[in-house]
DNA sequence: CTGTATCCCCGTAGATACTG
DNA sequence: CAGTATCTACGGGGATACAG
């Protein structure tokens, strides 16, 4: 869970990566977008990954402010996820690295010049 | 190094990541800049990574075509890291993270409405 | 339907010593 | 100075089975 005390708490940049520099985290924000999912939704729309580990990243991600999960009291149960205010700030900065890395997916340096 | 070739294949902002989405690849990028910086420069800068860690990220990222590795063939040996077009592409993103950070290190969502 | 409980693998990264 | 070469440890992530 803590990837690295000293990562945590030191550099900014190092408190970031560690609430979103995980393998599934980026990716469970952009499909949660500014909608609400119910978890088997997320699980069908990410299928690739197992159930515990989706598990796992929303209760890390809960506790770093990024979604919200509200349960329902209901048989058969629903519970639903959303993105806080700080999870939607995210969005942008991630449509950021997606236009990134569709603009040097295919980058080669020449050898620049100094 | 390929942490997942379903990811690298799939998703742009999984290829995304797996570029950046290491322990100290982001930070590297931020310490270098628009700067070059020497190997030995740069560990003492990121004092708590290990030289051969930093090599194996150096080597990583320059195959990502992140930074140039530049060597100078003398004695003693000298070598200099400089990013690349798409690593300086890559500046204003991290930028808008340590902001993102730091404008939400203390955040705690307050049941939002619905 | 929405999870837990286990168990296990493998990759990342750290420590240390050595080299051209 | 700028790395390699080993060896080791840890823990994230996956598979599977079970539970409320």
């Amino acid at each position: 869970m803590v990837k690295n005390e000293l990562m945590k708490y030191s550099c900014p940049l190092g408190k970031a990566m560690s609430a979103l520099g995980s393998k599934w985290k980026p990716i469970i924000v952009l499909v949660i977008k500014d909608r609400k999912l119910r978890f088997g939704e997320l699980a069908v729309r990410i299928n690739v990954i197992s159930r515990k580990v989706l598990t796992d990243q929303l209760r890390e991600m809960e506790s770093d402010g990024l979604v919200i999960r509200q349960e329902f009291k209901e048989l058969p149960p629903r519970v639903e996820y959303s993105l806080t205010e700080k999870g939607l700030a995210l969005l942008p900065i991630l449509y950021l690295l997606e236009e990134w890395e569709a603009k040097y997916h295919d980058y080669n340096p020449e050898k620049e010049k100094n």
